[in-house]
DNA sequence: CTGTTAGCGCCTTCAA
DNA sequence: TTGAAGGCGCTAACAG
């Protein structure tokens, strides 16, 4: 390793005080032209670069962001998504000077350990969790220390004044039914993930709301809960066409979900679409696999928002916007046979 | 914010001095067990916590890794991988007290601009680069000043004393092959990467060393190269279907291949396996679509060996190792027909 | 406009 | 075994 440079030698180099270095390469308006430049010449010729840790210190921020994500990682809907949903974030992060640190915990037991350790340790300026649980244990430890964070995902409903950035739920199942409905499914399953997730709730209200809309009465018999799983799903959806419920579509809410009910259709040995319609949320196989919709969250909005709306908190910028919906996308497939009443 | 407690808040109440509360904290043998006991009470009693970045500073060390990827973070090869891989580095970090920071970046440039923030502002203790590239310009940059840092993948044949984690890639493509060949297979199609890639390479070698050893002669028409990405794969492939050059069985190798393979076989109305064989490599699809082969790289280890040799070279722990080969693992598929020559 | 001084919070010599 | 003092590198308040 080189001897490392410091802002005391480019002072002396340029012949100034280190706090006139400091006031000149932090372009501080009142430093006189001629000055700023000698040291901006020493600084170059001297290859400096501040000491970042340094300046967290003296500055006490560390212009740095943590994410957890409270969940095991393999559980995470979509490996695209998440990873998309990071690159969002880091984008963000980046064009504001901040850099990313990544807290992989796998329950909310870990979570809270990490986000004490966080907050008292001052290792980040703020917090972005995704995949926020019911449980709010964790949120609590937050709010209690008013410490700046972001959820990616609703939190539950009595949880005012939290700040989140969420797909708009209701709307993703709302158009993927209405547009099933257009293609004439009056029948449609809907498969889902337990109630304990906000976004699984916001989904089958818009199922519910399209199904309305369209006045079509609500079947539950139709709902498919599991858990979000391939087996699961593939277990409930293998039921359900075994079963004398019948549909002529099925929507699934998660990539996951989306594989384990193409799995279980294609085992049973109806054919995609023909036989049955597929809709989906987030299913990005669609190379592989095609289905006749899905619809597209736009996780590196998501991420890239939830990042710049902490990074306001931070700064106390935030107009008191504590949600943003990031409006979704539907993907329609390219053979999207109208559904002529058979099944 | 609570008004943060510092070390002296837990030296007055304790009734020491602040040198003696950050020994008797930091564990130093010397200190007498009356007045650690009376530091740690004080300590427990505050809520203490000490400041991470002020502890840098005068440690002189982050305690935390940077992770680089110098590629777009959509060529990464299959996002699960990545995510593995990432989850395999905190485990080995965390462990070890360290934290993780991502850098996404989008090619070398900013690999090499990143870098060197990183390096010169001494924000991480150091570096692992993920899906290096044969372009080395930002490995001399590292070497320059030695950063301590790691690979993940293997460096061109000339880098030497390039700390490095990879797959034994040889083995990969030759444990699978060896597979297909024992099933009957002698006209095995390989897909595989531009040559730029090490990986690439090194599978090539792996393929060809199998045929050798059953005493099959290679064909080099048999060898499909294309860039990573399924729709170069999709029309590669079946181009190759199409012409005049016939084989019973495919192997490509990485996830985003594989599925491009897959789709172009599907298309041309071909089942699989009963029309031709399909062998991958990190294929995680299987529960959609099963293939005969695949192979297992278990990226969760690259990750973690990775980090923890990073760690160890940090601490100069390292027994001058510079390379570590992580074995793949051959998972076989349900329905594996013996091929019976036809095709 | 520039330089002096005083921290940020912690750790580490070095005396006592 | 403890404590006083200095320093990690940078920034900020205040004189001048």
């Amino acid at each position: 390793m080189d001897l490392p440079v410091t802002i005391k030698d480019v002072a002396r180099r340029a012949k100034v005080a280190v706090s006139t270095a400091s006031s000149a390469l932090n372009g501080k308006p009142y430093v006189s032209e001629k000055t700023r430049l000698k040291v901006i010449k020493a600084a170059a010729e001297l290859d400096y670069y501040p000491h970042l840790v340094a300046r967290s210190l003296a500055r006490g921020q560390t212009k740095d962001l943590g994410i957890i994500n409270p969940i095991p990682i393999e559980a995470v809907f979509s490996s695209k998504f998440f990873l998309q949903l990071i690159k969002g974030m880091h984008d963000a992060a980046f064009k504001n000077s901040y850099t990313l640190s990544l807290y992989i915990v796998n329950n909310e037991e870990e979570a809270i350990t990490q986000i004490r350790s966080i907050v008292k340790g001052r290792s980040a300026d703020g917090l972005i969790i995704t995949n926020p649980t019911i449980k709010t244990s964790y949120l609590m430890e937050l709010k209690k220390c008013s410490f700046p964070f972001v959820l990616v995902g609703r939190p539950p409903e009595d949880e005012r004044e939290i700040c989140y950035v969420d797909s708009d739920n209701v709307m993703v199942s709302y158009m993927a039914l209405r547009y099933l409905i257009k293609l004439g499914h009056t029948r449609v399953a809907f498969v889902t993930g337990p109630n304990k997730f906000t976004f699984c709730i916001d989904r089958l209200r818009g199922y519910k709301l399209a199904l309305e809309e369209a006045g079509i009465s609500y079947d539950e018999n139709l709902v498919l809960e599991c858990d979000l799983s391939e087996i699961d799903t593939y277990c409930t959806v293998s039921r359900a066409l075994n079963g004398k419920i019948k549909f002529s579509a099925i929507f699934a809410t998660s990539e996951i979900q989306t594989i384990g009910t193409i799995k279980a259709i294609k085992d049973k040995g109806l054919d995609i679409p023909a036989d049955i319609v597929v809709g989906g949320v987030d299913f990005s196989l669609t190379y592989l696999q095609p289905i006749t919709v899905t619809v597209d969250l736009h996780p590196y909005d998501l991420g890239y928002l939830a990042a710049e709306m902490l990074i306001k908190n931070i700064n106390n910028e935030n107009s008191r916007k504590t949600k943003i919906l990031v409006p979704a996308d539907l993907i329609v497939g390219d053979s999207i046979p109208v559904y002529n009443g058979k099944n």
